[in-house]
DNA sequence: CGCAAAATAGCACGGTCGTTCGATTTTTGC
DNA sequence: GCAAAAATCGAACGACCGTGCTATTTTGCG
């Protein structure tokens, strides 16, 4: 009878609708990484859930903000697979050498799904609209967050002072799209190798 | 009756035909470079042409073929705006110089226009058949192609002998789809001259 | 001109799409 | 346990898609 003798029940909190939500948006994330998200139909992703295109669509309320919904969801596990875990990391070098080699490996080595970040960006690059504002955000939020950890190392004296954070950033995105580009569409093995001995040739100018 | 009297003469084969096929050709081009290879349709290229969706569905046969020859089509024209023209140039450095500039140009100058085989790297990365084939044998080409004049440079001295092409060609091409990435979707200025700036610290080294 | 062949149009089919709406079932709060 | 609320379903709509078929027009050569 009493709430408070089941701390982890939650009797009166309306969480079904959550549960399946975050269900739909985890397969969601899943059918986009394959068929990018202008390929995300709602029908696809109500088969792959076994309920009804209804049902689905009622949790968004529309295509469009279900990618946005997509897009959000990306950028959050994105953030706590790369972005976090290297924040424990001393800051200068090795803290950008280890966000690099993260997303080295969240690009190359997930052999069936892609990045939305780079898919997004070609398919939404002259699309205007909601969707395309929020991959922009999340993209310049990750390239500020990844900037900011190259000034730490110009910082920390690990690079040299005149080295030029924006440039080196460029270069090193650079390395990961060729990398998503040879690896996953040419299959052309050792891409990897590519992307990481190219990183060395930065840091070494 | 004697065919023979005429050699570049072929009696029954008519020109209106091949002249509108290239000027679908030409229409789609501009299409797909918007909406990708993906987004390209025949009921939007028949209103752009002014004529029935199966009077341009008749000029191909299949969606496909139609896809496969805009791809054939882009590399015609990307070999005649960026290859040939640097064959002129001595081999080696400035050759090399030649193409990297003629593929930035492609690449950024051009702003309504995306590279199709760019968008079509990412649209077909998990999609097979036809369409991945020949855009996959294209791209292989140019880089080929682009190897080529890094080896040549290679040879002339122009570089170092332990120079390593492969992983050159690599970097130098995630200049461009960085270049491509930062002015067309984010649209940062001066991502042009970030590529510059990142292809002469390539050549240092 | 005339006639055959090529090019194009018009129409219809089956399919998928996002979306709407009312009915129905399940969850939730008391 | 009952009633309100939330979640889900099922059917339908209109739009677009690629494609096949049969006319109709246009082209090209004798």
């Amino acid at each position: 009878m009493m709430d408070s003798l089941s701390p982890v029940e939650q009797r009166h909190v309306p969480n079904k609708g959550r549960q399946t939500r975050a269900a739909i948006l985890d397969a969601a994330l899943g059918l986009a990484s394959h068929m990018g998200l202008e390929g995300l139909s709602i029908g696809a992703l109500a088969d792959l859930m076994g309920m009804s295109k209804s049902g689905v669509f009622a949790h968004f309320g529309s295509r469009e903000e279900l990618q946005i919904s997509v897009v959000r969801e990306y950028h959050v596990r994105f953030e706590a697979e790369v972005f976090q875990p290297c924040m424990k990391e001393p800051r200068g070098l090795p803290r950008l050498r280890a966000l690099f080699e993260r997303w080295v490996r969240r690009v190359s080595q997930e052999i069936d799904s892609g990045c939305i970040y780079i898919s997004g960006a070609v398919e939404f690059d002259d699309r205007p609209g909601p969707v395309r504002d929020a991959l922009v955000e999340m993209v310049r939020a990750w390239h500020q967050a990844l900037g900011r950890a190259i000034e730490l190392a110009v910082e920390e004296g690990h690079l040299p002072a005149d080295a030029d954070p924006q440039q080196m950033l460029f270069e090193i995105h650079g390395l990961i799209l060729a990398l998503h580009h040879d690896a996953r569409f040419l299959r052309t093995p050792g891409a990897p190798d590519r992307a990481r001995a190219g990183f060395e040739h930065i840091l070494a100018s």
